[in-house]
RNA sequence: GGCGCGGUUGCCAAGUGGUAAGGCCGAGGUCUGCAAAACCUCUAUGCGUCGGUUCGAUUCCGACCCGCGCCUCCA
């Protein structure tokens, strides 16, 4: 079955495919920038380029596949944090990359095969050596204050993934954005390749390229100097944000083309951002959730997996706290129909789902036609296939309660209490305990040979 | 203003030129001392509005209304 995805460049379904000698796949995802916690619509796109990971696994075997996510650990954002907690960079960064391991861990994201950081020495000195080659090609220039930038114009393809030849700058905020840096850039489109040290970036600045002054590198130029050397001149898939197809995915290919002469990237994919309340996510209207806020109202974390892969990728997903508990049911449903099943049957049971998955990454309908066998019963559904499918999406469905073992000594007490009168058929006393169990929030699920301890559902 | 996306049942969400997957919620039932879990059954003559094409449109075309995103460092 072959991987098609849409491709941002050609705008068009294509199937997905290896294109160096040694069949590797060459596969390339923007990662965060590390200067605080990863919000869920962060956590959406990763999750859904886990998936896109894991079917390229499927399809050209582990070994074949090599995934590259970077992060993103110096720019105004990070260094701002920094400078207002008086702390180095480099402190604050390893901070909030290990919170983030953390989440993609809970969320059970496969880790990539290598995570680059901009400030890293040896990609330090790609990204200047990118830099150089592009002053020496006349694709860049030197400013007055030091900083270079990239000269748009040198470059014809320019557009070519955002169309940006066809529009027209809004007349008032763009030129206002614009004007911040009017004095140093030759033309407004330019864009910076490296940005010369101010007394606001502290103690952060490196060696410059060939007569630039000291400073730090513009945010675009470490993805084109990473990708180039971990994967090669040539990638065969670059994904991100919808976000990041201007000016960011247009930048790269800019820099990236003009240095090497080679196509960037293979194929293009952008998946679509998460709103909450209708809008996106931002802290002034105050509709973002973190991982942490989410599960501390009681939500496993792959409920909130569950809800943010279940919307077409490229599709707008409004996300809502309700989905949370659809996702929870729905993960129970999956969990109890995975006992139910057995070696018996035929994997083609199976192809329905996968067709979806390979159909352009169609999650929604994958999860309906996953659901579409559940319901009609376990008959001729082999454990393997399903549990091989499951894997796919990353989920891993566990019983209602599951993760409840860790009631407080008081509470179990009376949970003991109660269930040696049960056992005595005491069900009046019984009752009661069941009441103060419930008064102090918790509630006890009998089973045949025992039970479990849960919070009680608000 | 430019570029792009979307409006499908109470909520979420697929999809198709021949009359609408799936999840949640809800209702009924089986089971259980109770409660839960599990399982079974039911739940859109309708897919933003108005026209057009067609034997037939939610699906194609046009207009309009509404919502969302991007437009220089936000996934």
């Amino acid at each position: 079955m072959a991987l098609r995805l849409y491709d941002s460049m050609t705008r068009e379904l294509r199937v997905l495919s290896p294109s160096h000698a040694d069949g590797v796949f060459r596969f390339y995802n923007c990662g965060p920038t590390v200067y605080a916690p990863a919000h869920i619509g962060n956590f959406r796109t990763f999750l859904i380029n886990d998936v896109v990971r894991r079917l390229l696994e499927l399809q050209f075997g582990p070994a074949k596949v090599k995934h590259v996510r970077n992060l993103t650990d110096v720019d105004d954002k990070t260094i701002k944090r920094a400078r207002d907690e008086g702390r180095p960079l480099a402190d604050v960064t390893r901070q909030w990359t290990e919170k983030f391991h953390a989440d993609c861990a809970a969320l059970n994201c496969l880790v990539p095969h290598d995570e680059p950081r901009a400030t890293d020495p040896r990609h330090l000195r790609g990204q200047v050596d990118m830099i150089d080659v592009l002053l020496r090609k006349g694709n860049a220039y030197r400013a007055p204050d030091g900083s270079v930038y990239f000269k748009v114009s040198s470059f014809p393809g320019y557009g070519a993934l955002s169309r940006v030849k066809e529009r027209e700058l809004q007349p008032g905020d763009a030129l206002k954005a614009l004007a911040a840096d009017a004095d140093e850039k030759e033309d407004g489109s330019d864009f910076a390749l490296w940005k010369a040290w101010k007394p606001d970036d502290g103690d952060n600045q490196w060696p410059g390229p060939e007569g630039a002054a000291p400073g730090r590198p513009g945010w675009h130029i470490e993805c084109s100097a990473m990708s180039k050397a971990i994967l090669g001149e040539t990638i065969d898939l670059h994904t991100g944000g919808v976000d990041l197809l201007f000016p960011h995915h247009e930048n790269e290919i800019a820099q990236s083309e003009c240095c090497n002469g080679q196509q960037l990237s293979r194929h293009w994919y952008h998946s679509e951002h998460l709103l909450v309340d209708g809008k996106k996510m931002s802290k002034s209207l105050g509709n973002l959730y973190t991982l942490d806020e989410l599960t501390a109202k009681g939500v496993s974390p792959m409920a909130v997996r569950y809800a943010l892969l279940a919307g077409h990728p490229r599709k707008q997903l409004n996300f809502s706290l309700d989905s949370l508990h659809a996702a929870e049911s729905a993960m129970a449903k999956l969990h109890a129909y995975g006992q139910s099943l057995s070696t018996d049957g035929d994997a083609v049971a199976l192809d329905p789902v996968r067709a979806a998955l390979h159909d352009d990454l169609n999650i929604p309908a994958a999860l309906g036609a996953l659901f579409t066998l559940v319901n009609r019963g376990p008959q001729g559904v082999p454990k393997a296939a399903f549990d091989e499918v499951l894997w796919t999406l990353g989920l891993k469905p566990t019983a209602p309660g599951a993760a409840a073992a860790t009631a407080p000594a008081p509470v179990v007490a009376l949970a003991e209490q109660r269930w040696t009168a049960k056992q005595a058929r005491d069900f009046k006393a019984a009752d009661t305990l069941r009441g103060e169990l419930a008064a102090a929030g918790w509630s006890m699920l009998d089973g045949k040979d025992g039970y479990k301890l849960e919070p009680l559902k608000k």
